[in-house]
DNA sequence: GCATAACTTGAGGGCAGGGTCAACTTTCTG
DNA sequence: CAGAAAGTTGACCCTGCCCTCAAGTTATGC
């Protein structure tokens, strides 16, 4: 993942074996997990680790990006199979926040960005183009307030973000009631007076999603 | 703050010094500051420090408590001199909101439990019969949905708290949005079918926010 | 099968932060 | 003012994690 050079065979399988177990790390314990594990779940020393990839952005980058793009293309299909606009929007979302809930790698990827880890950054900023066309085919159709943008749907991801990781262990379904309540607060008929500020740009978003 | 004995003229001095330099480094950098920096700018060793307060929850429950306490009473005071009971609800949400952006220890404060803290805690606490008491006026107003309860407060919190550290840097007032979204998800005009989940008791909430 | 390039190893250095304690200094008390 | 009690110091140890590199091992091409 670092090289297109030919790798030597013991390599090339000590490779997968670090992908394999960084998934399986990342997977559990989210992806801080110090890379000594890694290596050690991998059987193999850190220097090697290292060897292979120069950062932990560059693990990340090796290995997430497949499942990311997986689980969020089976929402995406899952949400557009749905007539309902408003249906459609909520499934998707929910689907999302699924994933944060089962996977401390994803609740991660999703809420985050790793700077040197850009294809899984592509994929996330892909991810968001999709849930645009949701967002406004719900507004169209009247259901969403239409002072809201994609951009807005941080918000929502940053919470079950933050909530999952607080009640995972006493109510591990609870992320589920914020949501509803959240989502509620996108209905066009939930809509008060003007909102107070303009959402945020692309750019801020991906500022402040490094800073996380 | 550790005990009642009287102390020596010179630490009395000194424990004067760390809980001001406490107070300003817990403002500046938030709750989980190095100790070692508050005794270097209280201008002492963190042997001195540590022969005062046991733990950093003892310092951070001999300087917090104080400052909770008068700025959630002067937001309660606001907030109920309001007729609207909703406008009521929400200026003292936001009021609570504007501490967390403005000071990084409120907002530890504010979305954490430290569980050696005790004062600390006692106070959050109460905090929480007082907003209920908004609440409770909002819902009988009918401006409130009638499904969901202080500890969903909670929420806006966590999601604020969680904002605002993202995002300060780079749209420090964003957060009012995000704010905006979700109150008018507690609107009762808001309400889609019934929230999945049931609110998150106070044992749980204790316990979720001692994982932050 | 040998030379060489490729690869791995693990001890160890660095840094940040928590926490301790024996030796020293200051205050207090009679 | 001396002795005792109280308090302070800062070097030091510990843990966790990152990251490197000289020495050793293994695959590969000829």
């Amino acid at each position: 993942m670092t090289e297109g050079v030919r790798l030597r065979r013991d390599a090339q399988r000590n490779l997968e074996r670090l992908m394999a177990a960084a998934a399986e790390a990342f997977r559990e314990r989210g992806l801080q997990v110090p890379l000594e594990e890694i290596a050690q779940r991998a059987g193999l020393s850190p220097g090697t680790l290292y060897n292979r990839f120069r950062s932990r952005d560059a693990l990340i980058d090796a290995v997430m990006p497949a499942l990311v793009e997986a689980a969020v293309r089976d929402a995406l299909a899952h949400a557009e199979a749905i007539e309902d606009p408003w249906e459609a929007l909520t499934v998707y979302v929910t689907m999302v926040c699924e994933l944060q809930a089962g996977n401390p790698a994803l609740n991660d990827a999703v809420s985050r960005r790793f700077p040197d880890a850009e294809a899984l950054t592509a994929i996330c900023d892909a991810q968001m183009d999709h849930a645009r066309g949701l967002l406004q085919r719900a507004q169209a159709a009247g259901a969403v307030r239409p002072d809201c943008s994609v951009e807005d749907l941080a918000y929502l991801f940053w919470a079950t973000s933050t909530i999952v990781r607080a009640t995972v262990g006493v109510a591990p379904q609870t992320w589920r009631r914020a949501l509803a309540l959240n989502l509620d607060g996108l209905r066009a008929r939930a809509a008060g007076p003007a909102l107070p500020e303009p959402p945020l740009t692309r750019t801020q978003l991906h500022t402040a999603m490094l800073e996380m």
